[in-house]
DNA sequence: TGACCTCATTTGTCAGGACATTATGATGTC
DNA sequence: GACATCATAATGTCCTGACAAATGAGGTCA
C-alpha cells in the first residue's frame, strides 16, 4: 500500500517547492502510478523523505484537494479520488472547447463598434452610462456550420481588438494575450425558441429550440472585463459545467 | 482607507479561529462596513491586533479568496473586490434554490422503484450492470406551476428513500442527512423541444423550448451518489452557474 | 458473541520566526 | 522634465514545534 513515488526537487527553481511536489504527484496519478483509492503516504513521513516541512508538504496536498484530485480524511490519511470525474472548471471560451475538440472553429463578425453604453450594459459593466464601450456581434461556426451567435460589450481600452484577430482567435484568448486575468464568471443558462433573424443566420427553422447564455466576465480586482449574450442551436451544443465543494 | 473592524474571538469554541476570523470579515464585507475596493490591514498587522499568530490570519483571508471575496496582490494588500459577484458555487438542488427564492416548492412523485441498472446507467453510477438502482421520476411545482420533470438514479441503500418524504423535501437535503456528502457535480446543459408526454406534464405546448440538464453527482470518494436527467421549462426557469478560476 | 472502551495513527489547528519576491512611490541623475 | 535607481511595504514561501480531534482497529468485559 505504500506509494513508492519518486519526487524530484530542485531548490535552486523559482518554482515553489509545494507545486513541485504538488505537479509530481498530480503526475503521478495521470499516468496511473497512484491508483484512485490508494492511499499516500502520511504527512510526517512524506515530509521526512522528501526534506521538507510538514506544511509544504500540506500545502502541496491541498492544492491537489482543491482540485478534486485527492481526498484527505483526519484519520484515515490522504487517498486518490475513485472515480474519474472531469477536472474542467476552467473559465473557457466556445473558442478554445471547440479547438480543444478538434472541431475547426471559425469566425464571422458581423458588427464591431464603440459607441456610448445603455443604462443595462452601464451597469453590468460597472461603468458609468454613457461611457464608450466595444459591442461586438459574431457568427461562430464549426465544421462548416454555423453553431452560435455571440454578442459581446466590453469597456474599451482593455485590448485593441480588430476584426481581424477576432476572426482568427477567441475573444478570451485576445483578452488574455492583452494581459487580462479572468478569474470569475458569473452565467445564465436558459432556453427560448428561435426568432427570425436568428433561425435564418443560424439555418435553423423558426422556433427551433436554442440555448442562450448570458455571461459576465470579472478580473482580479472583480472589475467586469466582458458581457456577452450568446445564443447556441440547441441540436449542436451543449454545456459543460464541473462543480467542486470544498 | 484602515479598516478599523472589530473581530470577536472565542477561544473555548470549537469554531476554529481562522474560521471565526473568516466568517466576521465576511460579514463585515456583506454589511457593507467594507467597501468594495478598500484595503484590509496587512496581515502582521492584523495578527497583531487579534492576537493570533500571522499564519492563522493568512488562512483565514486564503479562505475568503478562495471563495471569491478578497483579492490578494504582492507588495500591495489584501483588497475586498469590487462588483458584486454572485457568490453561490454551492452543489444546491433546484428544491434548495426554489425555497431560499421563496417560490414555496412541491413535488410529485411519478414513480418510485428499484430495478436492475441497465447497461449505461450502470456504467455511470460505477456499478456492475444488473445491480439493483433505485429509479425515480417527480414532477416539480413552483408556484403552483409545474416547473420541472426530474428523473434521477441512485445506487440502492444509500438512503432510505420514501415517495412521502421525497414530496415533503429535496433529494440534497435528503441525502445530506442520510450522512451523503456531495463534493463533485458534473453537468451538462441543453436544450430540446418538448414531446408530447413531457408537454403534458408540464403545461406547455409541443415544441416549446425545454432546459436540459443531465447531472451526475459525487461523494467525498469520488463515488457516484446519484445521476439524474431533468427538464425544466425554458419559459420559467434559468440555470445561473458562477465559475471561479484559481 | 456482542457491545463498549482504549489506544495508536493521522490529519487539523495554531504559534513564532526567517528570508524571498514583488509592486509602488520617492529619490536622484542625466 | 524624463528616466533609472533605490527604499519601503506587503504578500509568498518555508521552517520548527506543539497540541487537539477524529477515525478505525483491537482488546476487554458482560
Amino acid at each position: 500500500m505504500t506509494a513508492n513515488l519518486a519526487i524530484d526537487l530542485d531548490r535552486s527553481s523559482p518554482v515553489p517547492l509545494y507545486f513541485q511536489v504538488a505537479e509530481q504527484i498530480s503526475e503521478a496519478i495521470r499516468r496511473g502510478d497512484l491508483p484512485p483509492g490508494s492511499r499516500l503516504d502520511n504527512e510526517i513521513l512524506l515530509a521526512d523523505r522528501l526534506g521538507l516541512s510538514r506544511p509544504t508538504i500540506r500545502q502541496a496536498i491541498q492544492y491537489l484537494v482543491d482540485k478534486g484530485l485527492l481526498v484527505r480524511k483526519r484519520g484515515v490519511g490522504t487517498q486518490v479520488v475513485h472515480g474519474q470525474v472531469k477536472r474542467s472548471v476552467e473559465l473557457t471560451s466556445l473558442y478554445d472547447d471547440l479547438r480543444r475538440a478538434g472541431q475547426e472553429p471559425a469566425t464571422r463578425v458581423l458588427s464591431l463598434e464603440s459607441l456610448p453604453a445603455e443604462e443595462e450594459i452601464a451597469a453590468v459593466l460597472g461603468v458609468p452610462p454613457g461611457t464608450e464601450v466595444l459591442r461586438m456581434e459574431r457568427l461562430r461556426y464549426a465544421g462548416g456550420e454555423p453553431l452560435a451567435l455571440l454578442h459581446n460589450w466590453l469597456p474599451s481600452g482593455l485590448a485593441p481588438l480588430a476584426a481581424e484577430s477576432l476572426q482568427e482567435r477567441g475573444l478570451y484568448e485576445l483578452l488574455r494575450s492583452a494581459g487580462v486575468r479572468m478569474r470569475v464568471a458569473n452565467q445564465r443558462i436558459g432556453a427560448r425558441a428561435a426568432g427570425a433573424t436568428e433561425a435564418r443566420l443560424l439555418d435553423e427553422r423558426r422556433g427551433a429550440p436554442l440555448l442562450t447564455m448570458v455571461r459576465t466576465t470579472y478580473d482580479d480586482q472583480g472589475r467586469a472585463v466582458e458581457h456577452g449574450s450568446h445564443v447556441y442551436r440547441a441540436s449542436h451544443y451543449s454545456l459543460e459545467v464541473t462543480l467542486i465543494e470544498r
